[in-house]
RNA sequence: GCUCGGAUGGUGGAAUUGGUAGACACGUUGGACUUAAAAUCCAAUGACCAUUGCGGUCGUGCGGGUUCAAGUCCCGCUCCGAGUACCA
């Protein structure tokens, strides 16, 4: 019987579905001591419209594999699935077409499940969790409650209940608290404290709260009357509509992430991470030591906070520059400067953030007309404004020392501002001396003369704490998150507004639930789209959402109209899984769970995260061990990145023939004959006679191009690969069928009719039409070739190209594993039994040695996530013991699974056919034994001069000098050495000779 | 710009600690089987030179270096990809 793959898959697929065989079990599920558990989690998935492409599953093929890995290995596995179901593009398709995002998930969470289903993963549905279903959200918002009921006490670093910062405000004020806060908090004591109104105690706190209202810089959209992500925004203007964006101040919900910032850091290093990974974290959160500085501005009250790590280059400051949104420009420019510096903030607003960092050519800046005073000589330096300078960045203000910083030094230079050398036998005259040698020395800077920057540092800091002006400071780079989003498709923030001032809901009345809107844009007057809602006003006395006409401000109030950002939900979802779907109404999940499961064993996803959710989701699950709420205080403890699969696109050339309007043809030239003859230098029409006679009926007596060919006499544009065949043929029937614009244009075909189609990789895409859907690989080969191959195609961690032809490899691969099982004859259409031809004889020798071999390679494969290669080791297997003509079951069993994480419903077919009854799926793995690996002799390379010669076959038991011995009588040594004397033999005995002379 | 990756035959890739570069596949070519095709099986396949055979030279993005020995280590580049704080 032949393998009929497809039989096969659906019979193993129920057979899960129906016995449940995946489902993890709960520590009180065991009767005895319960399985070690083992947690294997991918990022789960946003359900888009497009549904899944090959690249998808690539890293979900993976954890599988791991997961069934880990099963055989006696775990108990939680491999848990669910979608991430909040966001843009479902509130994109609702405002296009009207049709509410939650009904458009819905529809796309059903194909991807239907998908996901294909390829045979061991996910445990049960757990399925979905970030948009209220009964999930209302923990998100339980979590938002948390965190604005709570501080951070940077002494003891570590999230506390507000209500013991109130009282240590009643008790002492808060000057000797070391709390994280806002900047322009001011100190109060304890008698002051208690005279404070309940608004003003209120504003105070919200200073301290671990997420708080903030004005927050935006790209606003007049025109959409939205704010945009920036990867919404192209060329500096909206993606939709393309127009004007500029930058605004809003105040929105933002998350005090900033105060975990050492302990983000710190924590790194016991994770198991790739260290690239852990480098992006780290340079994200940017530590520096340096200084606070205040410099003093004449004539004014103000002063500019500016944070440098090179204290020790004070006297090299020739000039301040401030953001140009920083808040003390409109407060200190001259009213002759006003004008100039009005329309240079104008100008900047409508850069963006990453144009200004990644712009470092162009230099510009206006001088605000305002002096500051230098700190220590008094004398007047400039304060201008740069783009160059961020002002959600530090503090928005830069102390320059144009010879000790590039870019301080190109603005210098193009403005003509001294740059003060303060290095010794340096020149600055080109550029900036960056370096932080010690052994550079300070030089006209009075008491720092002489000092190399390690001693001058502390020195400079220390002159400049006396006077009041400057103290030792850490800074981080890593900023607070903003976490309002002015859209509809997000959790609704628990929060109601009584004058002004944001109060929670009580957690017993959530979930708030997303109200229902006409219209999915925000309102005329630019309020997100929840303004829109008549339902969105708060009855704190009857503890439910009412009508907006009701607002009265005294106990009904309006709610909040913005909603949270994507990474709410997914910074916790790893904790929902540990718990089953009818324990989970009174808590994210169970104590028992929580500490049963930990945290998750390997997480796999995409490179792309490393910033964003992994960041945010170690920020929630630190915040909430402090809080009591989980045992552990990192979610992820084995990380891997997948890489992309990127897709081959396929491109037609359509000739640019300018034939005149009233008769304009659509004339597309094969790839090759386009490339021979622009390689022979000549015209299409001399390529050949078929190719000549084509174009003459094309063009009907117009008049023809009469040079030779070029690239730019053709437009490329992409076909959908879909109508390619693997030879790079187009199917141009196909093609007309599916673009009907092309029905009239002519193909200029190769002699045999056939079609030729340029390739190029790029990512996979919808718009690029190199979209390769794993429904039909599972269709045509199955889902275990499907799985094989994603694993074969290259390293888990890098990115490569998708090349469908490549498929009938591990699927004839599949072909032969089951033919090793089961022989062609007797089949039962001639009478036979059964189709398994298994002896119960024991195994050869050999065949011990190519299983053992297998295991070992294999098991080492799977524990480095190298599963290219165990795939190729599958494949030199089952070659083996096919010449082997092996059909032992000592060694066809553990054979049957080692493959089932890579192949599992081939694996099942093959057990059940061993004759064994339920799934392979728990069966224990396999032990590698290495007596039957050992060997008595080597195939040495013998090399002259690092170059391989010829090869010798040496007994291992030979010691260097027997090696040396033989290897130097033969004579093809000798005839290599051709009458010299070598100068030396290197030799490492179980690897290599080396004969140098 | 900054940060993190990557580059090996016609293609995907292998070479895990510096030790036989190109495993395993795809593709291509030739052969067997077949009326034919498909399927299957066998053989060849880095480039160049030489060839009756033996063989030789070059070769892991580019330029240097360390070493008996470098795809692997060091220094300096080039090109490509990802992230860059409201895509997910």
């Amino acid at each position: 019987m032949a393998y009929d793959f497809k039989a096969i898959e659906q019979k193993w697929q129920k057979y899960w579905a129906e016995h449940q065989t995946f489902r993890a079990k709960q520590p009180q599920d065991f009767e005895g001591e319960p399985k070690p558990p083992f947690y294997v989690l991918d990022m789960f998935p946003y359900p888009s419209g497009a549904g899944l492409h090959v690249g998808h599953p690539l890293g979900y093929i993976a954890s599988d594999i791991y997961a069934r890995f880990k099963r055989h290995k006696g775990f108990n596995v939680l491999h848990p699935q669910g979608y991430d179901s909040f966001g843009l593009p479902a509130e994109q398709y609702a405002i296009q077409t009207g049709q509410h995002p939650a009904k458009t998930t819905e529809t796309n969470i059903k194909r991807y499940r239907e998908q996901l289903d294909k390829i045979g993963f061991s996910f445990d549905w049960s757990r399925e969790v979905r970030t948009s279903d209220p009964k999930y959200y209302k923990w998100t918002q339980w979590i938002f409650i948390q965190l604005f009921e709570s501080w951070y006490d940077a002494e003891v670093q570590k999230s506390k209940a507000i209500s013991e910062l109130i009282s240590l405000f009643e008790t002492e004020g808060n000057s000797k608290v070391n709390a994280v806060c806002d900047q322009n908090t001011p100190e109060f004591s304890a008698s002051e404290w208690s005279s404070f109104s309940e608004d003003q105690k209120e504003k105070i706190i919200l200073n301290y709260r671990l997420t708080y209202l903030a004005e927050t810089e935006v790209n606003w959209c007049p025109a959409l009357g939205t704010v945009l992500a920036n990867d919404e925004i192209v060329n500096g203007v909206s993606e939709r509509g393309g127009h004007p964006v500029s930058r605004k101040k809003m105040k929105q919900w933002s998350m005090r992430i900033s105060a975990f910032a050492e302990r983000l850091l710190s924590g790194l290093d016991n994770l198991d991470w790739s260290e690239s990974l852990k480098e992006t974290q780290k340079n994200w959160i940017g530590k520096s030591v340096g200084a606070q500085l205040k410099f003093k501005i004449q004539n004014s009250k103000f002063l500019i906070e500016a944070f440098t790590t090179r204290p020790d280059t004070i006297y090299g400051v020739s000039f301040v520059t401030l953001a140009p949104e920083h808040d003390l420009v409109s407060k200190i420019t001259t009213s002759e400067q006003k004008e100039e510096v009005e329309a240079y903030i104008k100008a900047s607003a409508k850069r963006s953030e990453r144009e200004r960092m990644a712009d470092v050519k162009s230099i510009s800046g206006v001088f605000t007309g305002a002096y500051a005073e230098h700190p220590l000589t008094k004398e007047p330096l400039p304060i201008w404004i740069g783009d160059y300078v961020l002002a959600g960045y530090g503090t928005g203000a830069v102390m320059a020392v144009p010879c000790g910083d590039q870019r301080d030094h190109d603005f210098a230079k193009h403005f003509n501002i001294p740059i003060p050398n303060v290095f010794e036998d340096v020149d600055i005259s080109e550029e900036a001396y960056a370096d932080k040698t010690n052994a550079t020395k300070i030089a006209n800077s009075d008491f720092l003369n002489g000092l190399g920057v390690l001693e001058a540092i502390p020195k400079a800091i220390e002159a400049l704490q006396k006077l009041g002006q400057g103290e030792k400071k850490v800074n981080y780079r890593l900023r607070d998150a903003v976490f309002s989003r002015q859209r509809y498709w997000g959790e609704p923030f628990p929060v109601y507004y009584v004058n002004g001032l944001p109060k929670m809901i009580d957690e017993q009345h959530l979930p708030l639930e997303l109200p229902e809107v006409e219209k999915y844009l925000p309102t005329e007057d630019g309020a997100p789209p929840l303004g829109r809602a008549r339902d969105w006003a708060w009855d704190t006395e009857s503890n439910k959402v009412v009508s907006n006409e009701k607002i009265d401000h005294n106990t009904i109030f309006p709610l909040e109209l913005n909603t949270m950002p994507g990474w709410a939900g997914s910074s916790w979802y790893l904790f929902r899984y540990m718990e089953e779907q009818n324990n989970r109404d009174q808590l994210i999940a169970s104590n028992e769970a929580l500490k049963y499961w930990n945290n998750v064993d390997l997480y796999i996803g995409g490179s792309e995260h490393a910033t964003g959710h992994l960041l945010y989701s170690r920020f929630w699950t630190k915040f909430l061990n402090d809080r009591g709420v989980l045992p552990v205080d990192e979610p992820f403890k084995k990380l891997i990145n997948q890489g992309m699969i990127l897709g081959e696109s396929a491109f037609v050339y359509r000739w640019n023939l300018n034939t005149g309007e009233d008769n304009p043809k659509t004339v597309f030239v094969s790839k090759s004959i386009i490339d021979n003859s622009i390689k022979a230098g000549i015209n299409l029409i001399d390529y050949n006679e078929t190719v000549a006679d084509q174009v003459y009926k094309i063009l009907d007596g117009d008049q023809l191009i009469s040079s030779k060919t070029q690239i730019s006499h053709f437009s490329p544009l992409h076909v959908d690969v879909s109508v390619v065949n693997t030879s790079n043929q187009l199917d141009i029937e196909g093609l007309k069928n599916i673009k009907p614009e092309f029905k009239e244009a002519h193909f200029i075909t190769e002699e045999e009719g056939e079609f030729i189609v340029g390739r190029e990789v790029e990512k996979m895409s919808k718009s690029k039409f190199n979209v390769v859907n794993p429904d039909d690989v599972c269709e045509e080969y199955g889902a275990d070739s499907l799985r094989l191959y994603e694993m074969f195609l290259g390293p888990l961690e890098q990115a490569k190209p998708w090349n469908t032809a490549g498929l009938s490899g591990v699927h004839n691969f599949l072909k032969k594993l089951w033919k090793l099982y089961s022989q062609a004859s007797p089949s039962p259409s001639q009478g036979g039994e059964s189709d398994f031809q298994i002896s119960d004889e024991p195994a050869s020798t050999e065949s011990l040695k190519t299983l053992h071999k297998t295991i070992k390679k294999v098991t080492q494969d799977i524990e480095d996530f190298s599963f290219n290669t165990s795939v190729s080791t599958f494949m030199i297997c089952v070659n083996e013991l096919t010449q082997q003509k092996c059909n032992s079951r000592e060694i066809l069993e553990p054979l049957a699974v080692l493959i089932s994480p890579y192949a599992p419903h081939i694996a099942e077919e093959l057990w059940e056919g061993l004759g064994h009854s339920g799934s392979i799926s728990e069966v224990l793995y396999p032990k590698f034994e290495e007596k039957y690996l050992k060997e008595d002799s080597k195939t040495y390379p013998i090399s002259f001069n690092g170059k391989m010669r010829f090869t010798m076959d040496l007994s291992l038991d030979l010691s260097k000098d027997e090696i040396e011995y033989i290897v130097m009588k033969d004579e093809r040594t000798q005839k290599q050495l051709d009458g010299r004397t070598p100068k030396k033999v290197i030799i490492v005995p179980g690897k290599i000779v080396n004969i140098v002379g």
